[in-house]
DNA sequence: TATATGTGCAATCAATCGGTTTCGCAAATG
DNA sequence: CATTTGCGAAACCGATTGATTGCACATATA
C-alpha cells in the first residue's frame, strides 16, 4: 500500500483536515463536525494520514486529539522546491542562449 | 472526474514525467523510454497530465511535443504557502501565549 | 505506393478508493 | 452497575485507477 504524503493530500477531504488541524489539535468527532460525511469515513481519512506521518495520535481519556506533524509536510516542499530549481536551471541555460545570441549579433 | 494537481501529482510516474519535462520538452517515445511501463500507459499519464493543464502538446509533423506548463504547479505552491502560513499564525499565537506567562511571572 | 513509425483511443481487468452500515470496546456519567 | 459517549475495525459497495492488449490513423520513408 502507497502511503506517502502525495497521495495523502490527494483528496480534498485530507486536505482540509490538514488545513483544520494546522490551527490546533482536534478529536474525530470535532473533525467530523466540519464535514458532510459520517464520522467513520472521516476517521478513514485521520488512519491515512496518521499512517504516512502527518498525523500523531495523543490519548487523552477516552479521547483522541489528532496533532499535525508539520515536518512531514517537508517532504512536499522538497519535491516542489526540486522541481522549481530544475526550471530555474532550464532558463538559466536559456538565458546563456540568449546571451551568446545576443554578442553573435554585435 | 476530478482533476487538479494534487491528484495529478499523487502518482511516482507522474511526478517523474513532471521532472523530466522540467528539463525539456520530450515526445511520448522518449518519456517512455525512462519507465518501465509500456508506452500506452505512459500515454495515458500524459493524457490526465495534460488534462489538468500541467502539460502543454506541440505538434510537429507526427510527433508530438510535451512542455511543461509551470505555472500550474503554482496551485500546488498556493496550498503549502497557505499551510505554512496557518502554521506560522499558529506559533505566533503560542508566542504570545509565552509571553503572557512570561510577563504574569515577573 | 507499400511499409515503417509515432501516436491516441477503446476495451478489459485486478486493485484501490472513499463512502456507508454495523459492530465491539473502553472510558465517562448517572 | 447501567447507560451514554468517543472511538476504531470490519464488511460491503459502486466508482476510479493504473496497467495491458489490440486497434486505427496519420506522417515519414523506402
Amino acid at each position: 500500500m502507497r502511503r506517502d504524503v502525495f497521495q495523502a493530500i490527494a483528496d480534498p477531504t485530507r486536505r482540509a483536515i490538514i488545513m483544520l488541524l494546522a490551527v490546533g489539535a482536534l478529536t474525530p468527532n470535532a473533525i467530523a463536525d466540519h464535514f458532510d460525511t459520517s464520522r467513520q469515513a472521516v476517521s478513514k481519512h485521520l488512519r491515512i494520514l496518521t499512517e504516512c506521518e502527518i498525523l500523531v495520535q495523543e490519548q487523552q481519556g477516552r479521547e483522541i486529539h489528532y496533532h499535525l506533524n508539520a515536518g512531514k509536510m517537508k517532504d512536499l516542499e522538497k519535491w516542489l522546491e526540486q522541481f522549481k530549481q530544475l526550471m530555474a536551471k532550464r532558463f538559466d541555460q536559456l538565458d546563456t542562449v540568449l546571451e551568446q545570441l545576443k554578442s553573435k549579433g554585435k
